[in-house]
DNA sequence: GACGAATGTAAAGCAACCTTATCATTATGT
DNA sequence: ACATAATGATAAGGTTGCTTTACATTCGTC
């Protein structure tokens, strides 16, 4: 899965830091998703879409989808 | 989380293993989602949204979101 | 009531997610 | 240049997602 959470992120002054406050999660968490180490669970991913006030559709594509 | 996946599967008249079979996991799998046991990983909740032509949101709601 | 299909559950094992802690590297600002 | 903030990575450890195997229960129908 790619995701757009850098330019999200960017788009908002935010730092890795910031985000990860905001989710409730580590650091080293919204690192390691924003670098395609893992993916989100589910609930995290819900959570993240609030906190964009996006759909998890617009922020997480599967391999291969650009949109 | 919640999730419509009886319903879903009634209104098409699917089999746990049908369904099981259309996403590529146990039947177990797709008994322990729907009995909200645990929560699918992001990748097989697309793929589930995927098989019922709806998006994530309209398939798995978080506790205490009636919708 | 008997049969098969569908469902519910559990155990054991492996992989993935997420944590804290830590260190190295790369920006940013003064 | 220096100091600090931000990012990228790793390791060890706990929890969760998913597997196979197996067995018990419920459902539909004959």
């Amino acid at each position: 899965m790619n995701n757009r959470l850098k330019v999200l992120r960017a788009e908002r002054s935010w730092s890795q830091q910031d985000l990860a406050d905001r989710l409730g999660v580590s650091r080293q968490s919204v690192n390691a998703i924003e670098k395609g180490r893992y993916d989100p669970s589910l609930p995290l991913a819900f959570t993240i879409a609030e906190v964009f006030g996006l759909p998890i559709e617009a922020i997480f594509l599967r391999d291969g989808e650009t949109r």
